[in-house]
DNA sequence: GGCGGCGTTCCACTCAGCGGTACGCTCTTT
DNA sequence: AAAGAGCGTACCGCTGAGTGGAACGCCGCC
C-alpha cells in the first residue's frame, strides 16, 4: 500500500493502520495491515513507543498523547482553529445545533472542529476526519471555490453513493455549486447520512476567489430546517474570512 | 538534546523543532535546533514532506495537515474531546468565559481542548499546548489527584515563579491541594499570568480517587468572580465523570 | 495434550542512511 | 562591482543500523 522500504515509511504505515475507529491494536493486527515483517514491525513499534507516538498497553498499541500533542502544532489548522473558535460559538449559540470546521485535503473534507450539544444529531463526522466532498454540505462549498481543473476532476470521477439522497449525476451536482457560489451557501439533504441536514458557508481568502475553509450547521430532519440558518452560516463565515484577512495581510 | 541516532530519532528531532509559536521554519533553522548535519537534515526533512507531515513552502517548512489529522487519531484525547464537548459548551453559555479541558502529562497540563468568545480574557495557553502544573488551576486538581510519589515530586522540585503572585512555597500549595480535594475546586489567581484568574474542577475515573482530566473557566481580574462559577465548574466535571464511566466500563 | 496464534528474542547479511565536501544562488556589505 | 555570508541543493564512498527469517515460550481453544 504505501512504500514502506524506508525507515520512516515504516513508521508511518504502523501509525497509519490506525483507523479513525481503532484505539488499540495488537502487534499482531498492526503486522497484518502493514504487511512488515514480524520481527520489524516489533521493533519499529517499540521505537515509536520509545519516542512517544505510541503507548504500549496490555492488549496491544495505541496512538499516544505526544501525537496528538504534535498534531495540534500543525500551524494552519491550529492558528485556524483558534481564530474560528469564537464565531463556531456565537452560532453554535444561536441555532444549538452541531456545528463543523472544516478544510479542503484532496478530494475529501478534513474536519478541523466539530462542536455540539447533548442532543446532536448523529452524525458520521468527527473532528479530524474525514468525509467526501460531493455529499457534504462543507464539501459542496469548498468544491464550488476549487479550481476549475480540480472541480472537474471530482465530478468526472466516479461519485460515491452513501444514500438514497446522495447526488451522483455529475451535473445536478455542477448546477449546485454555481448556486452556492451565487448565494453563499449550499446544502446537504440526507445525502451523506439518512436523517440529517446540513447547511454550509464558506470562509473566503481576502480575493474571494478562494475558499481557506467552511462552516457548517447540521441537525436532524424532522424540527430541523436548514434554510433559516442560512444567514447565521453566512455571517459566521465571512465575519472568519475578515478576521483571517485582518491577521494574514 | 533528543537521542537522533536513528532515523526516527532525527525525524522526530525536526518535527519536535517546531515550537508552539513557530509555524514556518527555513533549512537552516532546523540543523540549528537539531543539530544534525545539514545534508542529512535536508534528506530527512524531504523524506518528511513525502510522507505529508510536513508541507514545504518558499520560506522553509511547516507542520502539515496530515500531522494534524493523525494527532486527532489518538483514542484516548479524541474520545475525551468528543464526550467532553456539550459539557463545556453547556459551562461557556452559562458563564460566557473561556474554558478549558486539560489532561497531565508528566509535570504539565497539556490543554486539550479551549474554547472562548470574541472577548476572552488573553491567556497564554493555547490548544494542544502546556502550561506547569503548579500556577494553574487545572493542574492544581490534576495534581492533588495524583500519587503521593508524583505529588511529592512536583513539590520537591523548584517552582517556577510565574509572576507575582505564583505559589512557590511547596507547603502553601500541598495545603490549596489538599482543600482543593476538600471542596472539590481549585483556584489561579493570576499565579501564571497577570490579569487571569481561573476556577477548575477535575474530572473523577469512576473509583473517585484518579483524575482523568479537569475542567476550567478563566476570566480577566475586575469582571470576573471565579467563586461564583465554582457550581457550574464542579457540575461540568463530575456530568463528565459520570458519562465516561457509564461509555468505558 | 496437541494446536494455532501470539509476543518476544536472536543473529548474520547488506544496503539505507550518513555526513563531509562542493556548487550555485540570493542577499548584504564594503 | 566585487567580495562575502548564508542559504538550499547535489554528490558519493564508507559503514553500521536496520533487516527479516528462524526459533522460542506462552497462553487459550478445540
Amino acid at each position: 500500500m504505501e512504500d514502506s522500504d524506508t525507515v520512516l515509511g515504516k513508521a508511518l504505515a504502523i501509525l497509519r493502520a490506525f483507523g479513525p475507529a481503532d484505539s488499540v491494536l495488537p502487534l499482531a493486527e498492526l503486522v497484518r495491515r502493514t504487511g512488515l515483517a514480524k520481527g520489524t514491525a516489533h521493533r519499529v513499534a517499540g521505537d515509536l513507543v520509545h519516542h512517544r507516538l505510541l503507548d504500549k498497553t496490555d492488549h496491544g498499541y495505541r496512538l499516544s498523547g505526544g501525537l496528538f500533542e504534535l498534531g495540534l502544532r500543525a500551524a494552519t489548522e491550529r492558528t485556524l482553529l483558534e481564530m474560528a473558535m469564537p464565531f463556531l460559538q456565537d452560532l453554535y449559540e444561536r441555532t444549538h445545533e452541531t456545528v463543523h470546521l472544516g478544510v479542503r485535503e484532496g478530494h475529501e473534507v478534513v474536519y478541523v472542529a466539530k462542536i455540539g450539544g447533548h442532543r446532536q444529531a448523529s452524525s458520521p463526522s468527527r473532528t479530524g476526519g474525514r468525509m467526501p466532498l460531493h455529499c457534504t454540505a462543507i464539501g459542496k462549498v469548498l468544491l464550488a471555490y476549487a479550481s476549475e481543473d480540480e472541480q472537474t476532476a471530482v465530478l468526472t470521477a466516479p461519485l460515491e453513493r452513501r444514500t438514497a439522497h446522495t447526488v451522483i449525476a455529475p451535473g445536478l451536482l455542477r448546477r449546485q455549486l454555481v448556486n452556492a457560489v451565487e448565494t453563499g451557501v449550499a446544502y446537504e439533504r440526507e445525502e451523506s447520512t439518512l436523517g440529517l441536514l446540513c447547511v454550509a458557508a464558506p470562509v473566503l481568502a481576502p480575493d474571494g476567489l478562494t475558499a481557506i475553509a467552511g462552516i457548517s450547521v447540521a441537525g436532524p430532519t424532522g424540527r430541523f430546517r436548514p434554510e433559516s440558518h442560512a444567514n447565521a452560516v453566512r455571517a459566521a463565515a465571512t465575519g472568519l474570512g475578515s478576521t483571517l484577512a485582518r491577521r494574514r495581510p
